[in-house]
DNA sequence: GTTGATTGGGCTAGTCTCAGACCATTGATG
DNA sequence: CATCAATGGTCTGAGACTAGCCCAATCAAC
């Protein structure tokens, strides 16, 4: 951990891929953290790809990859579009093995202790300031709509409360920073069984985290997203050995 | 904060800018951040356009434009290079108070809010786990350097103890996430005059940061870390009124 | 001095990416 | 059934970016 370890963290790559690689990762992610439901479509070429800031041509080659992959059905004419075709696959022991154990120990390590983090740190800060009711609204909504939530819903649910709160904070850094980790492990996170068991325990821990947040108690918050998390990441460590 | 605010989040800009802006941007974080000291010299141009993963020529561009702004001095020959000429300007007020008006509240405000968020995090992630001794002996290491640094140095050894606590967490990008947040903010802390008063302030925050995680005790380290940039912080937006 | 290794400086051919224009298809609406 | 607005499909010329090569300058070592 010495000086020439910062200098491997500043001068690192300056771009993960070219255009093309990018917009597809960034359209994967926006399809498996389910901000587009299967069903719905993405927005039209012209006003999405200037929204990511290429150009029509890098943005059709990237859909239409994701077409190829089965990930969207493209239709033309008016009210056409490109429609979200993907389901995650059914939860699965021996695919979460597999996924696990592609995704190496040391990228697995890294990617949950950088969850952990951000999202201690983003349920902390909304413990922190004063919540204005309408903000307090939406938090409570959200979780009452994971918990009735069916199993087919249940994973994009759970995304959407869980980013919720760092989008809670107004800062959008922070809200884009916990999407992008937990878009790192959402294969993993997919794939791993429901069980009635775990789903009632995930609620009450749930719970805990907005009581700590409407409460005022950052620490509370901490330890409630801690706990949170760590269960997961236990089990997902346990699918290395 | 309704479902298209997640749409805005993930469906955004794939590219900062183009290559070459993006180069200088990040060899900007290495000289402000302090990572390459004043005097030193950056990598040669064949090994820094490999790691930063961008041609020769785009390289060379963004280095050219650093030398006409003032930043690096670069000599041919062996034994030559790009060195670091840029020292931070004197901290002034009046400065500051241009800085932070030039920023903006929102940016500021999602700026110190990210920062917040994601030092609090990497200690607390620090204070969770069992730290080996070397790593003890690193951060232990780093607030002596601090303390007994002059008012040249201060700023560029403050920085590397806040990283060295996300470095010492072993995630790579917990790291480079800290990284990232201050340097947005570098240009701000540099211009913040210290008084003898502040520095022994920080000194004591600093402290009880360290034993917190040699403690082995989140909660205190979050409150601790969030003690002292919250000095921090009030003082910088303090500066918008 | 002479040499040789290392470094920045510069050129070229080829690929990637872009902006903008135009075409083809669809389906709600009248 | 005809219209037409919105959408995907396609093409072109220009600019950005790259890989690879060779040249020029510098300076420690011999």
């Amino acid at each position: 951990m010495d000086e020439s370890a910062r200098l491997m963290t500043v001068l690192r790559p300056v771009r993960a891929g070219n255009a093309f690689e990018e917009t597809v990762e960034r359209l994967l992610q926006a399809i498996k953290l389910g901000v587009v439901a299967p069903g719905d479509k993405l927005p039209a070429e012209r006003e999405l790809s200037a929204r990511l800031g290429i150009s029509r041509v890098t943005l059709r080659e990237a859909i239409r990859a994701l077409s190829d992959a089965g990930y969207l059905d493209v239709r033309r004419g008016r009210y056409g579009g490109a429609f979200v075709t993907y389901v995650p696959p059914k939860p699965d022991a021996g695919d979460l093995r597999q996924a696990v154990r592609r995704m190496g120990q040391d990228e697995l390590s890294d990617a949950l202790t950088f969850r952990l983090a951000v999202d201690c740190g983003a349920a902390q800060i909304l413990a922190t300031c004063d919540l204005a009711e309408d903000k307090k609204a939406v938090l409570v909504h959200r979780l009452a709509e994971l918990n009735r939530a069916g199993l087919d819903d249940y994973r994009r649910l759970d995304t959407a409360f869980h980013l919720s709160i760092a989008e809670l904070t107004g800062s959008a850094l922070l809200a884009t920073t916990c999407a992008d980790a937990r878009s790192r492990i959402s294969d993993l996170l997919n794939a791993i069984p429901m069980l009635q068991v775990n789903l009632d325990h995930a609620a009450v821990q749930h719970q805990a985290i907005v009581d700590a947040i409407l409460a005022a108690d950052p620490d509370a918050a901490r330890r409630a997203v801690t706990e949170h998390l760590e269960g997961t990441a236990a089990l997902l460590r346990a699918f290395l050995s």
